[in-house]
DNA sequence: TTCAAATATAAACAACTGCTTATATAACGA
DNA sequence: TCGTTATATAAGCAGTTGTTTATATTTGAA
């Protein structure tokens, strides 16, 4: 049968929180730059000029919602995009040009 | 020339508050909802069981970045969804299963 | 062992968000 | 005009978020 216009029993819950943790600046600029690339901490946030305490929160915020992993090489961790969700919905986000103006 | 990896030039404001206005249950009900039908503001609350004033807010929020209009008819105002780029992701979300675990 | 580099974590605090409650505005019919 | 329905807006407040600063942990090299 066909799904209801307005599902108040649906939660999206879990759909939700994806989107807020990808509804960040920096994260998505994490993310985008994660998706064409794995990389280590240093080098993301020296490449964004932003504190390592910051970009280390951030990534740590990533990787507890399950969109990237961390895999460590010596004293480097490596960071790589998992959820082929999130990279879906970036890429949905760069395909289309603009607001939705016609 | 091909884009850097992580760019601390681009700046994903604007992206990434499309993805922070989505980023909440109740929003992301409502623009799911507007996506497989237009609708007034009464029925919205109505069958999402939420206060009149909570979806209202909600819709000003949605309405202020864009992602949808409202065409007063009467009494009634019907919303509908303008943004191409807020369809896709909610798209995109949707059609790709779970969190990306292998 | 000791040191330095890479990364993670914690505390504190200002800023922002979302809800509730109350009130305002708009449109229409009697 | 008045009352009613639909919608919008505002104030207040609790809870959350993001940044800064400081400290902890992990690893490998000397």
């Amino acid at each position: 049968m066909k799904p209801v216009a307005f599902d108040k029993n649906k939660s999206y819950e879990r759909e939700a929180e994806i989107l807020k943790v990808l509804g960040h600046p920096i994260r998505l600029k994490i993310i985008a730059g994660l998706i064409s690339q794995a990389c280590n901490v240093k080098k993301i946030w020296e490449c964004l000029e932003l504190p390592q305490a910051t970009v280390s929160q951030h990534l740590a915020l990533l990787k507890n919602k399950g969109i990237i992993v961390g895999e460590r090489d010596g004293v480097e961790v490596y960071y790589h995009v998992v959820s082929d969700q999130a990279r879906h919905i970036v890429q949905a986000l760069f395909t289309v040009n603009g607001c939705g103006k016609k």
